[in-house]
DNA sequence: CGGTGTGTTGAAAGGTGTCAATGCTAGTGG
DNA sequence: CCACTAGCATTGACACCTTTCAACACACCG
């Protein structure tokens, strides 16, 4: 695991989005002082019951997921260096959804009363919490489309390209290529298919020269075909930009 | 369509989650003051697109979609009476999904400038919008769930059983049943499915006494069994009541 | 009264699931 | 340093759920 500054994840998300004063950017780094690590497979948060802090990825890799009667499970989305987990413990009594570690984890622990004071006193750091919850919202609006109406060759490498797009986004990605620590189980689960189905697609997509992976590491080796093959459009993961509106109405 | 008092759909919808002022009250009727007519099958907000306004519903029915190629659809999410339409207008600049009418609609039109203003002048009454957004990433969430991990069969019944709990709630269901306005290939592109098969779906549920149906109108005729076939646990529709934390700190 | 959208049904094809076995790799302990 | 184990990946054969294609029924509406 990375030796990271810890804090500097969020103040590089947000720096996408807005132009942060050192005041902001102190502010921010506050938000996270209390640096936790976690463990591979441990739950931050679990579904029903009261949900004690949000958190910010530091480094790894967590889940969010749904468990079902015969065991079957659906993971809903990934989060990455610089994602919140459990934002809506601001608004929320209890988990609508449960959420593991897949990698060992350094996230910053949040009281949620800290969001409540960041919406009081910082209205434009406030507006990008607001926006980073929209982003997490456009991603399971196209976790739902990838799955319901997508083949099993589109969803998977739709996905990947997805999550080459955020590691990206936050220089985990080099040369197409990033960690991958989703095992092809996990993977099934989160595309609603068989483990031996997601074998088979994967090796396709290999057999096809557009990816190469081995175990914990994934490479696009032909990136716009397959961004085509799959129908992939990064629209959803772009919007930097708040509305003009909103940037005038927030700097006072 | 009802002749509603316009506003008195997200006061309800409050309601349940905060003891409300009169104040309060107003301030919500005042955001409702500018109600307006669309037709059926009209676009009020376009992927891509900049979005102008957000809107509450009065009355009829909406639904967010995203169009792929070949002509393929998915329907992420109904939009009842009292939920809101384009909430995130206010930190994006452009939308992440078309929205459109699937009924004639009675809707509350919203300058996304008045939602900062909420944010700046009423804490209780941003709590209370944050944790609509909050519901609907929750709702977003199960139609992952259903999708990625149900049978047809499962799906089909579980998002009946949704939508029955959620006209409720809004007082536009009686005797667990309640107008019906989605066709079945709008169905299949809710679920995953094909329009075929979503019928022989439903032949099913009626033949097992589960259901009955017809145009424009659906009837859940077992509730209890037709919940357990399907798994439905209507957990993710009822948080109704804020964390504590947040109760105190906002009513001040 | 004809047209158009929606619902219904049958037969056949196909994508994905199921079952079961084998291979591979990393870690563990003797 | 080498068995041994456990977890994950790989492969084949076959079953089945869902799709596809096509035809027909039905209701609403101008």
């Amino acid at each position: 695991m990375q030796n990271l500054e810890a804090g500097i994840a969020l103040v590089n998300k947000f720096s996408s989005l807005l132009d942060l004063s050192g005041e902001e950017k102190s502010q921010l780094m506050a938000l996270q002082s209390n640096t936790v690590q976690l463990e591979a497979d441990s739950d931050l948060i679990s579904f029903s019951e009261p949900i004690p802090f949000t958190y910010i990825i530091q480094d790894g890799w967590a889940y969010s997921y749904k468990l079902l009667a015969n065991g079957r499970m659906q993971v809903l989305n990934y989060h990455l260096r610089g994602d919140f987990i459990g934002l809506y413990a601001t608004v929320f009594r209890y988990a609508e959804n449960s959420v593991r570690s897949l990698t060992d984890l350094a996230v910053c622990r949040i009281d949620p009363q800290e969001i409540i004071e960041v919406f009081r006193n910082t209205p434009r750091l406030a507006a990008a919490i607001c926006w980073a919850a929209g982003r997490d919202g456009a991603i399971l609006g196209e976790q739902i489309t990838r799955i319901g109406r997508r083949t099993a060759y589109e969803r998977t490498g739709h996905l990947i390209l997805e999550l080459l797009r955020r590691m990206e986004s936050v220089y985990l990605a080099e040369d197409n290529a990033f960690e991958f620590p989703v095992t092809q189980e996990l993977l099934a689960d989160t595309l609603g298919l068989t483990p031996v189905h997601i074998n088979r697609t994967l090796r396709t997509l290999k057999s096809e020269g557009k990816i190469s992976y081995s175990k914990n590491h994934i490479k696009v080796l032909d990136r716009k075909a397959l961004s085509e093959a799959t129908g992939f459009d990064p629209f959803y993961l772009e919007q930097t930009a708040l509305p003009q509106n909103l940037e005038g109405q927030i700097d006072g």
